[in-house]
DNA sequence: TATTCACAAGTTGTCAGACAAATTCTCGCG
DNA sequence: CGCGAGAATTTGTCTGACAACTTGTGAATA
């Protein structure tokens, strides 16, 4: 549960627009304001966030409508969330396997992406996430050692380096993830139970924090069919 | 200009965006409704939307700042456009080659996808899209026959069917892109010139209309490293 | 001089209530 | 049964207000 009450909103909004059936209303306005106990207005604008996200459609003197969409099952992925959260909401649980949280230092490339200084201290958390006793996906996370010392990951860690930034109450704003498709290289093949060369689903995730530093690079490996992730795309109007 | 508010202050309001430098101040909220002819509220509405893209952040006591645009406006999967649209801004010419544009029925599985009885005559454009001698991606279009005939693609067809929808004022509004990663198979793996079971970036995509209608199902595979995707995301607070 | 603290001004966040505009429903009437 | 006028409902927009937060200023202090 949030502090504020426009993400509460959102949560509980995107909750009650999941449960509704494609094509289905949502109360009105009005009503869902009172439920919600919020105003009219903020309501208002946490329901222009979802019609951006093109989850439901408004018809003045109508109601509005949830889209229709493909599955519960799937992810937007202009939404950042950890696999955890995800799974949590598909109904599944995520277990982590050979987690490892080391000490490396910045390469070319690493202090690049930071904006650092070469050979700066970084914490690299590396880890496979199952999930009924099949691994499904491949998880390094990198991050300033100013940002995650080793030492402060709880016993427990779940798997998600976001899930602990975010309850940590880090000020992360955006992510910026690249998306291609690989094929295993070795370590990765060893660690996922797959061969060299099979299909991955990768992304390349850069996270900012609100004065646009990266606190967090991250390479995911996904095999494919267990995690279906879309995009909404707008469609953009003629320039005139 | 549009006929309603909403509209238009939407795209004055990306103008003033596009206008300000990275990281710029835009004007206060209550100067900003004057200066547009809107109350607060709504121009607060406005404002969602663009914070839910990502191209605004707002801070409570200080002001509204624009965000980095490079990273959102170069090649964002949250903008639809067209290969031919996105290959022109990145420098690259595309041709379109071994174009096959027929009449097919929908199956179980089409029907479905366009809500549709079994057996509805369809139009489907298959083509190799290449560039520099290489042939880069693999593009299906299937749209049903109300929506488009074969006659009615232009001789000079360039290879997207979006653009020519655009053209010719059909009203879309979003598409929806469930993405992965596959082995090609034999048939696209034979367009591609390529090893079947070579990785590919799998797109397959459901475009809307303003009715909610699916107006064009996309499948499209991509030899990886040529197109470089990415989708910004948004941090959302956890629900629990 | 340098530092700290209180405070005012400015900005976004939220609220309540009202009316306009569009859609949908109801019901009387032919 | 069909149709049209009007009522009811719902989203779109506006106004004004106050709360919460940030920032800069300047006086008080070490």
């Amino acid at each position: 549960m949030s502090r504020f009450p426009f993400q509460r909103l959102q949560s509980e909004l995107a909750e009650l627009i999941a449960r509704t059936p494609p094509g289905g209303r949502l109360p009105s306005e009005p009503e869902l304001a009172k439920l919600l106990g919020v105003s009219r207005a903020t309501l208002r604008e946490a329901m222009r966030t979802f019609e951006t996200q093109g989850l439901i459609r408004r018809r003045q003197g109508s109601g509005t409508y949830v889209v229709g969409r493909v599955s519960v099952f799937e992810s937007g992925l202009e939404v950042l969330e950890s696999l955890e959260t995800l799974a949590r909401r598909m109904g599944l649980s995520l277990r982590v396997s050979d987690l490892v949280v080391e000490r490396v230092f910045a390469n070319q490339e690493l202090a690049d992406i930071f904006a650092s200084p070469l050979a700066m201290p970084l914490t690299r958390v590396r880890r496979v996430m199952w999930t009924e006793e099949r691994p499904v996906a491949y998880l390094v996370d990198m991050l300033p050692e100013e940002v995650l010392k080793a030492e402060q990951l709880p016993d427990d860690f779940g798997g998600s380096v976001l899930d602990f930034l975010l309850d940590r109450g880090d000020p992360l704003t955006v992510a910026r993830a690249a998306i291609s498709a690989i094929g295993a290289p070795p370590d990765v093949a060893k660690a996922l139970q797959i061969q060299r060369g099979d299909v991955l689903l990768h992304f390349t995730s850069r996270l900012y924090d609100t004065s646009g530093r990266v606190v967090d690079y991250a390479l995911s490996y996904f095999i494919p069919g267990y995690f279906h992730f879309h995009v909404v795309r707008r469609v953009v109007a003629n320039s005139r």
